[in-house]
DNA sequence: AATGAATGAGCTTTCATTCAT
DNA sequence: GATGAATGAAAGCTCATTCAT
C-alpha cells in the first residue's frame, strides 16, 4: 500500500523529531509541543501516531534495539575469529553513534529513566544483547582464544558499558570532538584494552 | 558551633532522604514532598536548607564527588605499584556501591540528566577524576608498566565506565544481585580485564 | 425523490447510532467518533449529515418530541373519556420506553443537560406538550370528572415527572429490570395513583 | 481542634463554590478554574481539597444526600400520621430546594450523569432513601390507610419523581418562578395529588 | 458522497516555590 | 526554625471540526 507507506514514513519523521528534541533537552525536558514544532506538525497530530510521549520513547528504545541486534547477528554470522568479532560489536555500536549521534544519547541518557521501560517485553529485548554477546565470548574461551577465567557474562557488560562511557563523555564533555577526540580513534582504543584484557 | 553543626546535621539528614527518594523514584518522578515525607520533617522546612530541587541534586553530586577524590587522593599517595593503584581506584569506586547504592545510582542515572549539572564548576570537579586516573596511567606508562599505545584519558573514561556499567546492571536486573552477581565478584573480573588490558 | 430518500436513510442511521452510543456513555463521554463506528461508517462523514455534535441531540429530541405529540394529538382525538385519556397519555409516553429506551434515556438524561436545547423553538416544543395535557385536565375538570383543586398544569408536570421517575430507575437500577419492575406493572402502578390523586 | 475547623469550613466553601458554578453552567461546562474563581482562591488549591473534578459532584452528593437522610429519620420518628408522614417527606424534600435550588439542581440534572456515580457505596446510599420511604408506605397500609393495591417501592419511585419534576420545571422554564409557580404552591399541589392517589 | 489525516483550542492535573503564622 | 496552606505556571492529552484527496 502506498498509503500505509506514507503513514509509516510520518511516523517516522515525528519519531526522528523526538529523537532530536530529547537529545537536545532531555525527556523530561521536553514538551510534546517542541517535538510537534520540530517535525513542523500540528500538535495533536503527535497523537495520531503515538498514544503518549512515554510511548514514543519506548518506541525509539524498541527500533533503535532491533537494530542493533541485527547487526549483531550479522556479526555473528559473518566473523568467525573471536576476536575480530568482539572487536566488531563494539565497533559496530560505536559506528552507530557516528550516524545518529542523538539517537543513542537519548537511548543512554534517557531511557532507562523512563518507569514504563521496565516491562518484561524490554527486558527481554535488552537482555538479548547480553546474551549474544555472552555467547561469543564463551565461544572464543572454548576456541582457547579467550582467557577461561572470566565471567562471558560480565565482559557482556563491559561491553556496553565501553559504548555507554563514550556516549556519555561526549555528552559530558562536548568539547572533547575536537582533537584526539574523534570516534573512531576512541573506538579503537577501547576495543584494544577490552581485547587485550580477555586475552 | 553546636548551633551550626545542628544546622549541617540536619542538612545532611535532608540530603540523604533526597538521596533515597530519588534512587528509589528517580530525580523527576520525586516530589519535593517525597523527600520531606522521607525525611520526616514539614514541607517547606526543605527550602530553608537548600535553595531548589535542583539544587539538593547537585549537593549530592558535589558531596560524592569530592569524597571521591579524596579517595583517590589517598590511594595515590598510598600505593606505589602502578597495577596495584588502578586496581585500588576501581576496586574504590565499586566498593562505594556497596556502601551506599542509593548514591551511586542517583548519580549515575540522574545528576547527567540535570541541566544545572553543565556548569563551569562541576565540569571541573568532574574532570579532576579523569586528570588523575589519566596520571596514574601515565605514571605507569612512563615506569614501563603499562602499554604506552593507549590513551590515558581514554582508560580514566573506561574506568568510569566499568563502573556505570555495574551500576546500570543493577539498575536494570534487580535480579542479579543473587548468585554470581555479588558486586565483590563482579568487580574482580572487571579489574582484572581492564588491568589486562593495558599492561 | 428516491435521492433524498437516501438522504434521509442515513441521516436516520447515522442519528439511531447516536442514540445507541448517547444512551451507552453519555452524551459528554461520546466521540463523534464513537458515532461514526456504531455506525460503520467513515469518521468525516458525521459532519455531511449533522453540522455539529450539539445539533445531532437537538436533532434526536426534536424528532422524538415531535412525535410523542402527534401520539397525544392522535388520543386527544380518539379518547374521549378524561380519566382513560390521561391513563394513554402516561401509557403511551411509558410504552414508548418499551420501543425504545435508548431513545428515552438519551432525552431524560442528556437533552436538559445541552446549552443548546434551551432555545425559543425548543421550549416552544416542550412546552407543546404540557399545554395539551393541560387541556385534558381542565376539560376533565369542567365535566367534573377531576377535582377542581388541583392545577393542571402541576399535573402536567407531574406527568411527565412520572415518565423521568421510572425511566430515571432504569438507569439507576438496572437491577430492577427483573421481577416486579417489568416496565408495564411499573406503568400501571403510576397510573393508578396519578388518576386516583385527580379525581 | 480550631485548625480542622479552618480547614473543613474552607472544603465547604470550595464545595458550595462548585455547586454554584455547576448549577449555573452545567459540570462538563464548567472548567475547575470556573470554581477556583467562584470561590475566590487560587487554581491550584482546589486540588489540596478535593482529589479531583469529578470527587467533588461526588462529594456534595453524598454530603446532600445523607443531610436529606437524616431529615428523612428525623420525620419518621417525630410524625405518627401515615399520611401527614408522607406529606413531610415530600415537602421537606422541596423545602431544601427554596433553601439550596443550586445544591438539588445539581444532584438532579449533573450528578447521574457522572460515570463514576455508580459506585457501590452511592447506590447503597441511593437506596437507603427508597427502602425509608417504602417502609413509611408499607405501614400505612398495615393501618389500613393507604391502599393495599399499590407497590410501596415504586410509590417511593414516585415521591422523587415528583421532586425531580418540580425542580426540572424549574430549571426548563425559569419564568416560572413569578406567579403562580411559587416553590409552595407547587409543593402543596403534588403533595396532595400523591397523597389522593395512594389513599 | 466518502475518507481519515490534520489542526489547535481547551481542559485537567501536577508540583516547585512562596509566605503568613 | 518549623509548618503546611496558598499560588499559578506548565504540560499532557482529548476531541470537535476542517479539509485535501
Amino acid at each position: 500500500m502506498i498509503a500505509e507507506d506514507q503513514l509509516e514514513k510520518k511516523r517516522n519523521h515525528i519519531r526522528q523529531a523526538a529523537v532530536t528534541v530529547f537529545a537536545r533537552m532531555g525527556y523530561h525536558n521536553s514538551r510534546v509541543s517542541d517535538i510537534a514544532k520540530e517535525a513542523e506538525v500540528a500538535y495533536g497530530l503527535f497523537y495520531h501516531y503515538f498514544p503518549s510521549k512515554d510511548d514514543v520513547l519506548i518506541d525509539i528504545f524498541q527500533n533503535a534495539w532491533t537494530n542493533l541486534l541485527k547487526g549483531l547477528e550479522h556479526i555473528d554470522k559473518k566473523i568467525e575469529n573471536p576476536v575480530e568479532k568482539i572487536k566488531a560489536v563494539v565497533k559496530f555500536s560505536l559506528d552507530e553513534y557516528e550516524k545518529n549521534p542523538d539517537l543513542l544519547k537519548v537511548i543512554v541518557m534517557d531511557v532507562p529513566r523512563l518507569d514504563k521501560f521496565y516491562s518484561e517485553e524490554n527486558q527481554r529485548i535488552f537482555n538479548r544483547y547480553f546474551h549474544r554477546v555472552s555467547q561469543m565470548i564463551t565461544k572464543g574461551q572454548e576456541a582457547g582464544v579467550f582467557n577461561k577465567d572470566v565471567s562471558p557474562q560480565i565482559i557482556s557488560y563491559l561491553t556496553l558499558g565501553a559504548v555507554d562511557a563514550l556516549i556519555r563523555q561526549y555528552v559530558y564533555n562536548p568539547s572533547i570532538k575536537k582533537g584526539q577526540g574523534k570516534v573512531s580513534k576512541m573506538t579503537d582504543q577501547m576495543v584494544k584494552v577490552l581485547v587485550n584484557g580477555i586475552l
